[in-house]
DNA sequence: GTGTGTGCAAAAGGTTTGCAAGAAA
DNA sequence: TTTCTTGCAAACCTTTTGCACACAC
C-alpha cells in the first residue's frame, strides 16, 4: 500500500485529485521496472484484463491528456493512426521495428549530440526527436 | 503540355495507368520548385480551389498511398490526428513549428552525421528521422 | 456545499472498404 | 474483353464533447 500512498502524493502535488481511477492508472503505468510504450486503447485493456477494473474510456483519455500535461508522461511521434505514450520521460529516442510495430527506447548516450546548425529565426527548440526505422536484416538472413 | 508527357511516363513506369485523376495530383504535387508539405485534405482542397476540378476523397487516398509506395512521397511522423506528407523524397529531416502547426524542410547538412552507437540485434536501420519542435522564444518577445 | 472528476452515449474527424460503373490496355 | 481505377456511401476507429451524477475536499 506504500506505493498508493506515493501515487497519491505525485498527484496531490501537482493539483490532481488522487481518485480511485487516477490511482489504478499510476498502479499500471508507474509500478514497473521498465518503462511502458502504450497507446489510449492498450492500457484500457490492461485496466480491464490485468486490474480487472472497468475505467470509462473517456475517464482514460482524461486521465493520459492530464498525466502528459503535468509531465508524468511523453507522446510519441510515430505515423500512425493512433497515439503513443511513453512513461519514460527523460531525454530519449526511440527504435521502431517496422516488422512488429514494436517501439523501443534508444537511450540518448546512444546517439551522439544531436547538433542543429542553423534553427528557425526567433523558435526556441523545445525538443529534438529521433525516430530510427528498422527492419529484418535480409541480407543476413541467407 | 511536356510535363504531362513526363508524368505519364512516370507513372507508367512505375506500374500506375495515367488517368486523368493521377495526372491532376502529380501536376499539383510535383510541378513545384520548393517541397511541399501537406495532409490528404489540403491536397483535396487544392485539387477543387487551384484546379477546380472533383476528384472524389477516395481516389485521393488512392493515389497519395500509390505514390507513396512508389517512392513519390515520404510520410512524416508527427504526433497528430492526421498523416502529413512531403514531396521532398531526399534523407531530410524537420522542424515542426507547434504556434502554427507548419513543418519545415530540415536539411541533412543543418544536422551532424547521426552515429547510432548501438543497433538492435538481426535489424538494419532503414531511416533515421529527426523531428525538431520548435516555438516563439518568449525570453525574446520581451 | 463547491468544484472536480467520472461515465455514458453521441458526435466528430480522418481513413478505409465494398461495390457498381467507367476508363485504360 | 480484361484489368485497373474511380466514386459514392457506408463503415470503422480513435478521440472529443455534453451533461448528469458522484466523489474529493
Amino acid at each position: 500500500m506504500s506505493k498508493n500512498v506515493e501515487f497519491t502524493n505525485k498527484l496531490r502535488s501537482s493539483g490532481l485529485r488522487p481518485t480511485k481511477q487516477r490511482l489504478k492508472i499510476c498502479e499500471l503505468l508507474f509500478d514497473r521496472d521498465k518503462t511502458f510504450h502504450f497507446t489510449i486503447n492498450q492500457l484500457a485493456e490492461s485496466i480491464s484484463d490485468q486490474l480487472n477494473e472497468k475505467i470509462s474510456l473517456a475517464t482514460v483519455y482524461n486521465t493520459v491528456h492530464a498525466f502528459k500535461k503535468k509531465g508524468y508522461l511523453k507522446e510519441i511521434s510515430i505515423n500512425s493512426d493512433k497515439s503513443y505514450f511513453d512513461t519514460n520521460i527523460s531525454n530519449h529516442h526511440h527504435f521502431y521495428d517496422e516488422d512488429t510495430g514494436e517501439l523501443i527506447d534508444c537511450d540518448s548516450n546512444n546517439i551522439d549530440f544531436i547538433n542543429i546548425k542553423k534553427n528557425i529565426t526567433g523558435k526556441k527548440i523545445n525538443s529534438v526527436e529521433v525516430l530510427i526505422r528498422v527492419a529484418t536484416d535480409n541480407q543476413n538472413q541467407k
